[in-house]
RNA sequence: GCGGGGGUGUCAGAGUCUGGUCAAAUGAAUACGGUUGAGGGCCGUAUACCUUAGUGGUUGCGCGGGUUCAAAUCCCGUCUCCCGCACCA
């Protein structure tokens, strides 16, 4: 049995001995940039980045043997809390503990065989990188881009920093799991919201992106289109805003509804009566939203408050409510509340005994209120509405933003769900904000020349608060414009800022002038294949998309889109659960290499499930990939010998040999269009069946050198974006030049291949001319019998051609009809002329026509023919050119043989 | 509630866009035979049902209907599962 480590050591000591994955750029040839997500170099891998970088090598390693200049660059998210928490529990130094980690992982990665440009390679938590964070950040704040605000923000309590709001997921923090808490905090702000429209229209250009991917995206940026209308406070000169998408039912509102932390809720109820039971009910509701902030979507709670609110259309008073399910951070935090027409505010309103009124009705019914089980949201005509009526209510939401801008009530807007990025962390382990505060100056910048502001390695992580407070040599510093003394910003960046341009430095990891070589990014941008985890889906692919239009309005770059086509690949599973420690079902992919090797591991991954679904992993599974390669492995060093590199004499070739040329061919064909699809386990199991027949060919008495040797080298050459190694390993047994990875990959040949119509009206000539040929051959030959072979979904086509033809001239049809008497005017009679149509199993039927007997011989009974009807195979050799045609009939188009 | 994706043989999992070469790839499992001292491994054969020497036929891809000469594939209805977001006014 081969030793598959060694040779994967063997081959690997090669490769780096020659260095042969490194790129340039290079104009006169195509680019193709292939890109992983870089991880966090936690302690080891796991099967998870394995998968990740299965996937990416194999089509970065396609994508090479095709010519392509391929860029794959690896890099690692160095900052975070991991390193940092691992300084406060074992007093280690971060950098020290995220540089061994890296050293680690990139290790098993070399030995996996990925065949990334290791020159590349970045760390986001070194100062030729993170200094770049920082200068973009000036560039951000210079823009207007980047701005301090406070407000009300997430804070994780288990972190122990403020959140983004997309990192807080279902009330809780994304990484820690803890329940978010509201703090009031002053913080710095990437403009995001900026961008909102241009985030979203664009998606509709990402044609290569998952669906789910896209409409995450949409809803998180969340953007309607209302009107913003002003409500005057009865016996008071406040007014309040509130923002709709309806105001076709404006003359609906009942009552009105407004935040519960909404700052003019103070002023209506001060030195009111219901002050005190406001203020009660304002504590209760953030008591329950600290600890129920996961579900309170099922019951609605809410207070009067005293006040009233007029209605401006129609005068109505309405009472105002405060209330839970009105939330400050969308809109204005104030509803105008249309029971009838909005279930939410039909639910409110029945458990507080609220008035309703009707005003859409749909278009042959009557609504009446009191009979009402829940809103009317559908499309209708409105009525009660003054002189709207009778309108259709989706043409009444323009009159009436028409008629309420007109009269200064109400001013159409747009509002979005998303927020702007908080990049502000109380952290150590990430960039400095390049900023100081000065007494006299206020914010200053640090300037550029000035950059990197370094973090510094005199600080206390046992303080409980920021480290970075601890180092005073660090906070306390020079205003750089008056020099006075100041003060720095302890706060670090959000990681999530490393990431969302990584992949723009790896096209000029050097690069010292700027932020990254215009000309690289240029050439190697946009991303074309971007793999990783759908936890990304908003997070970080909102983030990158971001800047890369930011940067762009920099002038920085020229794209639009950093990712072209995306692929989210799926968790991998055991046992029918994520593999997680607690669970105990963990595979560390180190033991299956030191069992297996590499190879096998790669396989087993890409075998097992398509890239984007679930990969369910078996021990089994991975003993199966490994049978495989060892049987792959034998069958090219067993038969070593019968191996010629020489060219194919197409004229020497007997059926068999073109059977399984032909085979070769629809493999190639397939294969490639499956890596380009990334349907990786569709190639490999396409591939296993062409090897078994292609080991059944081995077999054979006879066979041609030639033939099997270009057999035995496709093989090698489609196998090794997947199993390199071994690839490498039979490429040199087989005597091939060079590297089996740098090879080209094999073209197929149309001929070789069914002639697969292009079209139908192809296609029928094709019947036309067969059917003339058989015409010809009743005149001409007049045979005892006639058998036709047709198979495909041509075959029903063909009849009906045939009969056709038939029925043009008499004689013909006469004959027809003694030779085939089920053939009648009922089309369903094709099924029955089952004696004449044989079924086409293989690529190429062979067909034995002994007396009485037709023989369709099958792959899988071959054995069999050849044990008992040796006799009838001299027959066949001896044929005519007739049954050679017959034999080489392929699916799809019909063939004739005559007796 | 809104949105995205599924349901195929003993199991995992292709095939559906573009209907016919589909009783359905590939792998696993099971059974029998060969090789082997046994086990493992390897090789061969079989694994919906009925039938044949080869073959042919019946049923069949969640359930029910429809279109078609022809449906796992297209259309309509229905049941069911998974995943994201969610009091977004």
């Amino acid at each position: 049995m081969p030793d598959f480590n060694k040779i994967s050591k063997k081959w690997r000591a090669r490769w780096e001995e020659k260095d042969i994955f490194k790129v340039f750029e290079d104009p006169k040839k195509k680019k193709f940039y292939c890109l992983e997500m870089y991880p966090y170099p936690s302690e080891k891998l796991h099967v998870g980045h394995l998968r990740n970088y299965s996937i990416g090598d194999a089509l970065a390693r396609f994508k090479r043997m095709n010519g392509f200049n391929v860029l794959y660059p690896m890099g690692y998210d160095a900052f975070g809390l991991p390193a940092e928490n691992a300084a406060i529990q074992h007093n280690v130094d971060p950098e020290k503990w995220t540089l061994a980690n890296i050293k680690a992982i990139s290790e098993q990665q070399k030995a996996m065989g990925m065949s990334y440009d290791w020159s590349r390679k970045i760390q986001s938590c070194t100062p030729d990188y993170y200094k770049w964070n920082q200068w973009m950040f000036l560039k951000f704040f210079g823009k207007g881009l980047a701005y301090r605000k406070k407000s009300a923000v997430n804070w994780c309590p288990g972190c122990k920093t403020v959140l983004a709001n997309e990192q807080v997921e279902q009330g809780k923090c994304w990484r820690c799991k803890s329940v978010v808490e509201e703090k009031e905090l002053e913080q710095w702000f990437l403009k995001i919201t900026d961008y909102a429209d241009e985030l979203l229209d664009d998606i509709e250009s990402l044609k290569d992106w998952p669906e789910r991917v896209k409409t995450m995206q949409k809803n998180w940026i969340g953007r309607s289109h209302g009107i913003d209308i002003l409500f005057k406070i009865k016996d008071s000169d406040e007014k309040i805003n509130t923002f709709t998408t309806r105001p076709d039912t404006l003359y609906g509102v009942t009552y009105f509804v407004i935040a519960p932390e909404h700052p003019i809720v103070e002023k209506l109820v001060n030195k009111t009566k219901c002050e005190q039971d406001v203020k009660k009910f304002i504590e209760e509701v953030k008591r329950e939203e600290l600890s129920e902030r996961i579900d309170r979507t099922k019951d609605k709670k809410g207070m009067f408050i005293g006040r009233y609110v007029i209605n401006p259309v129609n005068g109505d008073q309405c009472p105002i409510y405060i209330a839970d399910y009105a939330v400050m951070e969308y809109g204005t935090g104030a509803v105008m509340a249309v029971p009838c027409h909005d279930q939410r505010d039909f639910e409110f309103a029945k458990k507080y005994n609220l008035s309703l009124k009707v005003v859409i009705t749909p278009k042959n019914k009557q609504l009446k209120e009191d009979e009402m089980t829940e809103a009317f949201v559908d499309e209708g005509i409105l009525v009660n509405s003054n002189k709207f009526n009778d309108l259709e209510n989706k043409k009444a939401i323009e009159k009436i933003s028409d008629f309420l801008e007109e009269k200064k009530l109400g001013k159409r807007t747009v509002n979005y769900k998303l927020r702007d990025w908080l990049i502000s962390r109380q952290r150590y382990w990430g960039t400095p904000i390049p900023v100081v505060y000065c007494d006299k100056c206020g914010i200053v910048p640090v300037p550029e020349n000035q950059l990197p502001v370094l973090l510094p390695k005199d600080v206390n992580f046992g303080s409980g608060g920021n480290p970075l407070e601890t180092s005073s040599s660090f906070v306390n510093c020079k205003c750089p414009k008056c020099k006075g003394k100041a003060r720095r910003e302890t706060d670090t960046m959000d990681t999530f800022v490393d990431s969302s341009w990584y992949f723009l430095r790896y096209c000029s990891p050097k690069f010292d002038k700027a932020v990254f070589d215009k000309k690289a990014v240029n050439y190697w941008m946009p991303v074309n294949q971007y793999i990783g985890g759908i936890e990304h889906a908003i997070l970080h692919l909102l983030y990158a998309r971001f800047f890369t239009k930011a940067l762009r309005d920099l002038k920085l770059c020229n794209i639009n889109e950093p990712f072209k086509r995306l692929m989210t690949q799926g968790m991998v599973i055991k046992d029918g659960a994520k593999m997680s420690k607690s669970l105990g079902n963990v595979v560390d992919p180190a033991d299956i290499i030191k069992d297996y090797g590499p190879d096998t591991a790669r396989l087993f991954i890409l075998f097992a499930a398509l890239p984007e679904k679930e990969l369910d992993w078996s021990d089994v599974g991975v003993k199966g990939a490994f049978k495989f390669l060892n049987r792959f492995y034998s069958l090219v060093e067993d038969n070593r010998e019968k191996i010629s590199l020489g060219k194919i004499d197409f004229k020497q070739l007997n059926s068999k040999d073109k059977y399984v040329l032909s085979i070769m061919n629809h493999l190639i064909k397939d294969v490639t269009e499956n890596i380009e699809q990334l349907k990786f386990s569709l190639a490999i199991s396409g591939i296993m069946q062409y090897i078994n027949i292609v080991a059944k060919y081995a077999g054979e008495k006879s066979i041609n050198k030639e033939v099997f040797g270009e057999l035995v080298k496709t093989s090698i050459v489609v196998m090794s974006p997947f199993t390199p190694f071994i690839c490498e390993e039979l490429w040199n047994m087989i005597k091939c030049k060079g590297f089996v990875s740098l090879a080209e990959w094999p073209k197929y040949d149309k001929t070789m291949i069914d002639e697969k119509a292009e079209s139908s009206e192809e296609m029928l000539d094709n019947v036309r001319k067969d059917i003339a040929y058989i015409l010809d051959l009743i005149k001409v030959e007049k045979p005892k019998k006639l058998t036709l072979f047709v198979s495909g979904k041509w075959k029903y086509k063909f009849f009906r051609e045939l009969k056709k033809e038939i029925e043009k001239t008499r004689d013909v049809s006469a004959i027809m009809k003694a030779i085939i008497p089920q053939f009648r005017e009922n089309s369903k009679d094709v099924s029955k002329l089952v004696p004449l149509i044989v079924k086409n199993p293989g690529r190429i039927p062979l067909v034995i026509l002994d007396q009485d007997i037709e023989f369709n011989v099958l792959q899988n009974s071959k054995k069999l023919f050849e044990d008992e009807f040796k006799s009838i195979v001299e027959i066949i050799k001896a044929e005519d050119s007739k049954q050679a045609k017959a034999k080489n009939a392929m699916p799809g188009k019909p063939a004739i043989v005559v007796e």
